[in-house]
RNA sequence: GCGGGCGUGGCGGAACGGUAGACGCAACGGACUUAAAAUCCGUUUUCCGUAAGGAAGUGAGGGUUCAAGUCCCUCCGCCCGCACCA
């Protein structure tokens, strides 16, 4: 199957991980281009997206303003063509330094000299066969096969450029011709030093001396701070680099063979897929009238059910009758399209379906203009360019013809990472899974055949390495909210998580642990009562009501992580008071109160166990439709606090203060400490920092 | 090559410029047990010291600051993205 240029991850299917090879075919597409300079535009808009996806995006719609400009070309004896070469630079005040023009070996220059000249058609094959990853082309060398035509300088009578047609030259970019500067280029001078062609420097660095500045095997370009001018250009000489972009820009649109223009890298979306499995493309090929849309009454086109997948290529191809239909238009036998959609199609849209799923129309405008755009969507960073992007044009382009309300689909955006495990193998090489792996004394050992495994790398699961994990075998074994909250406990969601069976044990540890604490809880607590107001009782409202506060905080900022270690600490704190000899009226209202705040805390990460726990507690109403609690201020803050303090930087002791207390008066406790006069040696102070609540710093 | 991110105990990771190492895992010691598992209690950055205490410490080096894991500069290492884009 094809598929589009973002799908290609290191010359190999994003998906099946097939080799990719370049071929010509007619495809359709999706034209996002017209939208390459929108889509750049509002990135900035997107303050609540991660910087790293909006610079992914900015680099791969790579915007570049230039020069679009042709070359008067002659023949092999210097007579005049009417045919002109365009060009596409952005560095157009090095014209004056130009040695050569290149061509892709599919332009049409390339394509009309080949038809006469056997090497040349031999060198544009040899070009195609080339792979497309990133190996093969770093690999393979600058290449160029010289074409019997001649560049004009359009500056300069009389001097005439060798055009070469060249295997570096991308025919989807720009014109897919270029014009080579080799003394201001890393890839223009490998490629004038293989074919022995002139280094002409034009840009130099302010002090250096015009005649003598010459270039190695390595280009000059200019860095920040060079205030770097032209040389040997004539007219342009003396300027900065922008000054004679500037001039050279202007004389050739007064000339009347160029133009500035701004060029994207990003290509249009080839959305034809060869598969069954996918939408089919309405359209309908008809002899007399072209290519006919499937009229609308006919939609949705609905794939045959009897395929068979006993050849290769698509079975819609095959199929005996689907494709024959008539030609909506003239009538006469034509022929359905039989490419069906790219799967992210119906992913760049699916959001607006929800927003109303039961509509017998695809979308209504008032129910997507109610609830888009998305508030927080979550995702991994590897759609950062695929769907995300294509997201963004297809809400566009839905916007324009009047089937959805907003530009920008996701508001706020979250990129987890992914979940990771240690690979095995045998000496053999083949890849064990970790269920038949086992460690035994330091070492580890395939669980059936006892033969010595090598541990490999920690790596992202992948079937072909097998480091992967069986879900139903843990929901066997553990249950799903044991899952969950190993899952959310040890890492940072942006971060990718390390699968440990001893982390996955330690989280089923906890959940038996708090199945026990709420119930030691219910033994000895009581919902009613009067309210703790010293003790160890109270302390331990306090922490059931500071540990709210801060879940609720990390919740919100999805840092699970952090809230995970808030709930172990109020589960501490539990503990302990269970085990204190106060059964007095208000500690037991306080067991109970810091049991229900800690099971409404990890209901949203453990939801089957707060279930459970709730119940056990005594309520009827389930966890799910019970607010967030909220907690009291007058908990969380403390009257006293401890205050570090230290001299000259080095912390050497501390105290606990009333909270609130004057400056002049921490001050004078602080430095009657026998730690800090130890600290200060004789020495008098010379400033005493105080940071209310929190740090004295002695200076001495 | 260009762009971005990150370097903190044995490990995962915490730390509005203000007590580095929260919380967990692992390890070690103890209680319970005939024993093991489970559970509970404790120890756990490194070095010196029986201890009290002291010294060093967030990849390396410098700087700003009363105070730097955090801010600035230089370097080293790792990870990710793009990659012959004219």
């Amino acid at each position: 199957t094809v598929l589009a240029n973002e799908q290609v991850i290191d010359g190999r299917g994003w998906r099946s991980n097939a080799l990719v090879e370049k071929r010509e075919l007619a495809q359709w597409f999706l034209k996002i281009t017209d939208y390459s300079e929108e889509l750049l535009e509002a990135l900035d808009t997107l303050d609540r997206w991660p910087e790293k996806v909006r610079l992914m995006q900015r680099n791969w719609i790579g915007r570049s303003e230039g020069l679009r400009f042709s070359f008067a070309l002659e023949d092999e004896k210097g007579a005049a063509l009417d045919e002109r070469l365009t060009v596409y630079t952005t560095r157009h005040d090095t014209i004056f330094g130009a040695s050569f023009c290149a061509v892709s070996a599919d332009h049409d220059l390339a394509r009309k000299y080949a038809e006469t000249d056997p090497g040349l058609a031999q060198f544009r094959r040899e070009v195609a066969a080339l792979g497309t990853s990133e190996e093969t082309i770093e690999r393979a060398e600058k290449q160029g096969y010289l074409l019997p035509v001649y560049a004009r300088h359009p500056f300069r009578d009389g001097v005439r450029l060798p055009v070469y047609a060249a295997n570096f030259v991308l025919s989807g970019y720009g014109e897919g011709a270029l014009f080579g500067c080799p003394a201001h280029d890393q890839r223009d001078i490998e490629f004038a030093r293989k074919y022995g062609l002139p280094v002409i420097p034009v840009v130099a660095p302010k002090d250096a001396d015009a005649a003598i500045f010459a270039i190695g095997d390595e280009p000059f370009l200019e860095k920040e701070g060079d205030q770097a001018v032209l040389i040997n250009s004539d007219f342009l000489n003396g300027m900065t680099v922008p000054q004679a972009k500037e001039d050279v820009a202007r004389r050739m649109e007064a000339m009347g063979i160029g133009e500035r223009r701004v060029n994207f890298r990003l290509r249009d979306w080839g959305v034809s897929r060869q598969r069954y499995w996918g939408c089919p493309i309405p359209a309908i090929h008809c002899g007399k009238c072209g290519i006919v849309p499937v009229p609308k009454q006919d939609l949705p086109v609905i794939l045959p059910e009897d395929v068979t997948f006993d050849k290769p290529g698509n079975p819609l191809e095959h199929h005996p009758t689907w494709k024959h239909v008539a030609c909506p238009r003239c009538g006469r036998a034509a022929r359905r399209e039989t490419d069906t959609f790219d799967t992210f199609v119906d992913s760049s849209w699916y959001f607006a379906r929800f927003c109303s799923p039961h509509s017998d129309v695809p979308v209504t405008e008032d129910a997507a203009k109610y609830w888009m755009p998305v508030d927080q969507y979550i995702g991994g960073v590897e759609h950062a360019i695929l769907h995300l992007l294509y997201s963004r044009f297809y809400s566009r382009a839905m916007k324009r013809t009047g089937h959805f309300a907003v530009d920008e689909p996701f508001a706020s955006l979250f990129t987890q990472g992914m979940v990771i495990h240690e690979t095995y193998r045998t000496e053999a090489g083949e890849w064990i899974f970790p269920a038949d792996a086992e460690l035994r004394d330091g070492r580890w050992f395939h669980a059936r055949t006892g033969e010595v495994l090598t541990i490999g790398g920690v790596e992202k699961m992948s079937k072909s390495k097998r480091n992967v994990i069986d879900p139903e075998a843990i929901l066997e074994r553990y249950g799903a909210d044991t899952a969950r909250w190993f899952m959310l406990s040890d890492t940072p969601p942006e971060r990718d998580i390390e699968w440990t069976e001893s982390g996955v044990e330690g989280a089923w540890r906890f959940t038996q642990r708090l199945w026990r604490l709420v119930h030691d809880a219910l033994e000895h607590g009581e919902a009613g009562g009067p309210l703790p107001a010293t003790g160890e009782a109270l302390t331990l409202r306090r922490a059931a009501h500071k540990a709210l506060h801060a879940v609720t905080g990390d919740l919100n900022g999805l840092r699970f992580n952090r809230s995970i270690a808030r709930i172990y600490e109020l589960a501490n704190a539990l503990t302990s008071a269970l085990q204190s000899d106060d059964r007095a009226p208000p500690m037991r209202r306080a067991l109970r109160e810091a049991a229900e705040i800690m099971v409404l805390m990890f209901a949203p990460m453990m939801p089957h166990l707060a279930e459970e726990c709730w119940q056990v507690l005594g309520h009827v109403t389930p966890v799910v439709e019970t607010p967030w609690p909220v907690a009291d201020p007058a908990l969380i803050a403390d009257d006293e606090v401890t205050i570090a303090v230290q001299v000259n930087g080095k912390r050497r002791d501390e105290v606990r203060l009333a909270k609130g207390m004057e400056k002049a008066e921490v001050e004078a406790i602080v430095l009657r400490l026998d730690s800090v006069r130890r600290a200060l040696d004789g020495r008098l102070p010379k400033k005493v920092i105080v940071v209310p609540d929190r740090i004295v710093n002695i200076v001495g």
